[in-house]
DNA sequence: GGAGTAGTATTACTGCGGTAGTTGAACCCG
DNA sequence: CGGGTTCAACTACCGCAGTAATACTACTCC
């Protein structure tokens, strides 16, 4: 079920979701290191994750005393949604104006624009 | 000065700021008026609106005891912005990637497929 | 068994978006 | 002049991300 509010996520749960994407099931010792530099309280790490899985986000199952956790949402589910609700708003949910907008005021390489091109050829065959 | 720590705006500020892109300066009361249904509270927009000061993203003037609002950053800043924001936070930064994922996993018409193939190939002869 | 250690639980505080009630000043109208 | 109206200011409260100190618990090792 579900269809979850659409998340909004901060930095530091995308941070932490990147790593148990990364890695896998991790303990919070291990997401703490993963997360690197500059380093924040283990507590705090923990502290977000126990947030996080009451937000069904990530789940944990327990190994002797340690928590295990992992991500229970995946990475795709996150673009999706966070890119889909990003075009939303400020696009009024057009996918084209968006596109529009980021090739128009990013910096774009030949090697991108070529890769895009290939990407819609390619698009347009499945359609 | 500048380079302002890249805003994340919430849902209500960005209703509010394209209310006052489109319509210019506006009092609160017609700021208030032009959000629709479902009608907030007027204050609630009032204080929205102080807050939204506060942080630079409008200004006000004074016309006799009212205040006039227009925005203090423009659409193409806010959207610039909020999307190199995304696609650094989910897509470590690259367009291309970005862009790849968005036509993946998004619905998109015929019609879009072809637009953006033009604009490719206007932004390739640029480079 | 007692000390240290590893790990979770509890609690707390900041900041900000969002929402709105209350208050007080100014203005207008009869 | 006095009462209703319009407006901004102030205050407050919720929820949530982020941050972390403190407390509790259990395991390990001398």
């Amino acid at each position: 079920m579900a269809s979850r509010p659409a998340y909004r996520l901060g930095d530091l749960q995308l941070r932490i979701l990147k790593v148990l994407w990364q890695r896998g099931p991790a303990s919070v010792a291990e997401v703490h290191q993963a997360l690197g530099p500059p380093h924040l309280a283990y507590t705090t790490v923990a502290t977000m994750l126990r947030k996080m899985e009451a937000r069904g986000l990530v789940s944990h199952t327990e190994q002797g005393r340690r928590f295990i956790y992992q991500a229970a949402v995946t990475a795709e589910e996150v673009s999706r949604q966070s890119t889909a609700d990003l075009v939303d708003r400020l696009f009024g949910g057009s996918l084209a104006d968006a596109v529009c907008h980021l090739l128009e005021t990013q910096d774009v390489t030949l090697e991108e624009l070529e890769r895009l091109e290939r990407l819609i050829q390619q698009r347009k065959r499945q359609s």
